[in-house]
DNA sequence: GCCTCACATTCGCTTAGACGAATATATTAT
DNA sequence: ATAATATATTCGTCTAAGCGAATGTGAGGC
């Protein structure tokens, strides 16, 4: 779904790809929207600093945010511009190559979607 | 062909990309190779200027400089990194939809490849 | 109301990049 | 060797971006 809002200029797509933690954020969205304090989590990195960069991609048109109650989601939006949208796709496939990036998905897997306590039976230890 | 040489970090690439000027020079390069003076004479830029972006994109690893008596051609070389390349080639395709893009390429096609007078067959005016 | 949690923004600093102007280098012509 | 041409690099300045530290804001919980 196109994101519409703002205009991407293809050097503001470009500059905004040029940092890596932007390119970390964006691959950790691809695919699912994300929670603020997950990206804070698995970067490793200072929560001003996670949220700085999300504000820029956000000015950039490509994430999207939603609130719900406290927490913050944001994920990958599709700009509107279809040039823009085909390289933003082909960054996106190329961060699915890197072994760094691999290991953040995964990561984030298992802070995000896995069971939060292992569950224990009573009388089963 | 690949370039080489240079091991293009998608940052990098990324950074090369994010200027006005690099991509009307990329603009300009696509299919050919192109004649610094050309360059100066189509974007209508000091020869420092375009000489300067020449070299960061030269330093980026996407472009190769070949030198034939005093002139430099320059030309586009595919990154040996398939990610790398896939965004290069998207970025690309993208240019050419665009209108000022390919104006700058039309009126290389003028300056460059035009023949130099209109030829007047004799007879018919 | 006040307090806390989850984010966002501002401030001051440091650094990278873009620019024009000037200068340096390399090649050919004389 | 000198000069001229084509291109590259350096210098000084300015602006934008990134950072940590501190502060501001918005939504629940009490």
């Amino acid at each position: 779904m196109p994101c519409g809002s703002k205009s991407v200029s293809m050097i503001g797509l470009f500059a905004a790809l040029a940092d890596t933690t932007r390119l970390r954020l964006l691959n950790l969205m691809a695919g699912r929207e994300v929670c603020v304090c997950y990206f804070v989590e698995i970067l490793g990195q200072s929560q001003p600093k996670i949220s700085r960069h999300l504000a820029y991609l956000r000015q950039a048109g490509i994430v999207a945010a939603r609130r719900e109650g406290k927490w913050m989601h944001y994920s990958i939006c599709t700009p509107a511009d279809a040039a823009a949208a085909s390289i933003l796709a082909a960054a996106l496939e190329a961060l699915g190559n890197d072994r760094k990036m691999r290991a953040d998905r995964a990561r984030l897997d298992r802070a995000c979607c896995a069971p939060k306590e292992k569950v224990v039976f009573p009388g089963r230890s």
